[in-house]
DNA sequence: TATATTTCCTAACAGCGTTAGCAAAGGTAC
DNA sequence: GTACCTTTGCTAACGCTGTTAGGAAATATA
């Protein structure tokens, strides 16, 4: 009686094209860009035959989701393991996870929602090299302050612009549970008094 | 003559309510419910009187993108006048921007491409969590070396993953133009590695 | 062979961004 | 005041989206 393990089987074919199909699809156009028909005619299926496997397009998306922080957990996993010390071993995780996300970028902007807007809009944007200048100018201040005037400022800026977006992000996304008997709001006022001394510290002060 | 003036004063008019309709209707529903024909009722004016006033619905979201980003400039700026010392605008500046993103949540979602899934997806992949205990065990481990194993690990683990994130986020966002002669790649290696080491002296590296 | 079940499709609903084309209102000139 | 022109704002449509109800055809069971 192998015929419910044939349907089985079919049934597992089905949904794995469905899968593959979608991820095609994305890689041509972007995630904004898939739909469920689109999906239906290149499965050479109907479209409610998508929904007999999954239960809406917000569920194949979170399938990807859950498939990218597989294998980016799997990525820094083997960046840690191929290391011995602890200190090697976070600057090979740091590296593995960059590494990920720029040969994953379809991966990475699902993961994190980036893509409301087309990627390339934020450089558009006019008020946004007002709002980086007061950064410019209070670094390069320090840095001159600090007698290392020679290093590159706007690595600086781009890394305090970017620390700091990455710390709010994250924040709004997966606030943090709060642990040890501190409260997420305490974590949080924490984590940001303990970025800028530490942020501070390398320039020179 | 005043009527081309009352003219513009109405067109002005119309296209402020645009707005503000807009904005309201994004604060009960978020940016991914907004659409003209909400927009178009709010205002009592059929659908194509919208298009007279933006060429598309993606000018009117780069218009609050703009705003967000002015308002966020005018804070930072705001912090930076308050303080006299740079170490202590910088640390304005940090809060200012954070304080920000949390006052505005909207306009921070919306600048930064925020919100593909809904936000609180990402505390809902199961995956999530062995990828995170990577980060936990190397960071834990690096306490306990540096004989600083009182410290709030996970503070630290949230720190390292937000700050990577943002880091490669803003990457993939706006990628830097390359100053002072260096390259966007090596600029890039160059954030990255200094990320890395200021991290590790911050847990007594 | 007849019945029951599974499989799969057509067709629709309600919504979306966008635009063509027309009616009405407003302003201008005689 | 009447004729003309321009602006304004509408209806209705096109083509797309996610989602689902209901029925036909194929398959499995008795």
């Amino acid at each position: 009686m192998g015929i419910v393990e044939r349907k089985e089987r079919q049934r597992k074919e089905v949904r794995d094209s469905i899968l593959e199909s979608a991820w095609k699809l994305v890689n041509e156009d972007g995630w904004q860009s898939l739909s469920i028909r689109k999906i239906a005619d290149a499965i050479e299926y109907s479209v409610p035959v998508v929904y007999d496997h999954f239960e809406n397009k917000e569920a194949i998306l979170s399938e990807f989701n859950r498939q990218g922080f597989k294998l980016l957990g799997d990525k820094v996993k083997e960046a840690k393991l191929a290391n011995t010390t602890a200190a090697t071993q976070l600057e090979a995780i740091a590296f593995a996870y960059w590494d990920f996300a720029f040969e994953h970028k379809e991966y990475y902007q699902l993961m994190y929602g980036l893509g409301m807007p087309s990627c390339e809009s934020l450089t558009k944007v006019p008020e946004l090299t007002a709002f980086i200048d007061v950064f410019h100018t209070t670094i390069a201040e320090l840095l001159k302050e600090g007698g290392a005037e020679q290093e590159n400022v706007w690595m600086k800026v781009h890394s305090f612009w970017s620390m700091l977006h990455g710390l709010v992000s994250i924040n709004l996304m997966a606030p943090p549970a709060g642990h040890m008997g501190l409260s997420a709001e305490e974590m949080n006022r924490l984590i940001l008094t303990d970025f800028i001394t530490g942020f501070l510290k390398g320039l020179g002060k």
